[in-house]
DNA sequence: GCTCACTTGTGAAAAGCTTCACAATATTAG
DNA sequence: CTAATATTGTGAAGCTTTTCACAAGTGAGC
């Protein structure tokens, strides 16, 4: 059943997902490829693939059963377990993202807040001291974090990174504009804002270079 | 000359735009596409495929002169000019963005700050009025928005968009998590940042099960 | 000038992803 | 039970992106 699976189907079930949630809410028993395509912002036939890759959760004539979809994609993306989050970096990405409902709501729990400026390190933020990153491994290793987010300058990031791995954490959110060297298998998402608006700002130029 | 290009290609553009910079600094007049690649966590067959898509800009034998490869790519990217941004929703995230130097150093510019809440409109961040989003329109308008950035709830983002491509808006950074429905020719780049959660406990899961 | 070491630019091959098209299957109505 | 309608699951086709491989160009040393 299981070979490579797409960045970007993963993506997809993320979408999936949250229409069927909303479906959910609004008391929809089944739901057709061709609805959740258009929640999703793609094909009924790109959907129908997506799931293909997991298995047949639909049936033919009807659709899928919302709730049990909704549960089906839960576990392919592994949110049927609570993950353990310390986050590095208690600067202005890092307070928003700790202050964010939606990440605990989704599964992502925030069990430790560090960071490196004496100023910072023992205040309180709600139920969370703020340690010193000098406890990096310590504090991954002891509290079992899965999950590592780096809200670091860009120039911390590496070291950083080895360290959370190296004691154990086994995927990084990074949002410092560097490309980060990991070990084979530990995954690594980076967030580049600035990128995002590069990308904006080529696509209006492209399109009135072209016009 | 220029054909479609990828989305990937836009964000190796960017990469490869930080590692002049960086190649810059440490003085070093010339790179080949190998160290090129090195940095943007590609390959240098890739680089030189990227690269090329846009015109011939290294010397054979010596590599691309950094300086003049950095300008050129600013130019591709859009970056020769400074962009002129309203932010809306002046909540946590939005105040994150806004104190963000990197933002206003890669030219983009913060103009405006909008918000719902009569408790934050009329308040000031540094030399910036928030204003209230009914003024969304006559702000796009007036001092000349090119690009929205919105961080509101994901129930208000469809008419914000709307609101503001109608003002005159010509791309959309969304921190909402709906999928944004715009006219043809209005790029749009979604940040979600519990969906790239998401992807990670979907690849740690998968490792588990393989192993 | 000639050779050598190096590195680009690019067509062609390979790999990956999306769309198409339709047989297979389920439900409802008559 | 049969026909009509709906919708999935999937091989094959089509398209895009990445990787490969190498001719062509460049400068340094002698
Ligand atoms: N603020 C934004 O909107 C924004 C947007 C995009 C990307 N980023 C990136 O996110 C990262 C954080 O940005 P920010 O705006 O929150 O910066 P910030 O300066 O507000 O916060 C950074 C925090 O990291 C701490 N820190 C520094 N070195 C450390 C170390 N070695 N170990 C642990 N903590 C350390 C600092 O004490 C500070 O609290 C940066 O890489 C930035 O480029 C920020
Ligand atoms: N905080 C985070 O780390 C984070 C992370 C990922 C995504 N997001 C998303 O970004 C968006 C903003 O998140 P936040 O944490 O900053 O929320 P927030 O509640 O702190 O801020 C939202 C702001 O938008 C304003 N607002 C509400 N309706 C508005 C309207 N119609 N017009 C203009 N302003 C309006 C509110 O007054 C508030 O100031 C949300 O969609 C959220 O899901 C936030």
């Amino acid at each position: 059943m299981s070979r490579r699976v797409s960045e970007s189907t993963i993506r997809r079930l993320s979408y999936y997902l949250r229409a069927l949630e909303a479906l959910e809410g609004s008391g929809a028993a089944t739901v057709s490829s061709e609805e959740l395509a258009e929640r999703g912002g793609t094909t009924a036939a790109q959907v129908r693939k997506d799931l293909s890759q997991f298995g047949s959760f639909g049936k033919r004539g009807l659709g899928y059963a919302v709730k049990e979809l909704e549960c089906t994609l839960r576990r392919i993306l592994g949110l049927h377990v609570r993950w353990r989050v310390a986050l590095v970096g208690a600067g202005r990405i890092g307070s928003a993202l700790f202050e964010y409902p939606n990440f605990a709501q989704r599964g992502f729990d925030c069990v430790a807040v560090l960071d490196a400026d004496p100023a910072k390190v023992g205040s309180r933020w709600g139920p969370i001291l703020i340690r010193p990153v000098s406890e990096l491994e310590r504090t991954v290793r002891e509290l079992e974090a899965d999950l590592v987010i780096l809200a670091v300058p860009p120039e911390a990031a590496q070291d950083l990174a080895e360290r959370a791995v190296g004691a154990g954490a086994r995927g990084i959110l990074n949002f410092a504009a560097v490309q980060l060297r990991v070990p084979r298998g530990i995954p690594v998402k980076d967030v580049n804002l600035v990128f995002e608006m590069e990308a904006l700002s080529f696509a209006i130029t492209q399109a009135d270079s072209h016009a």
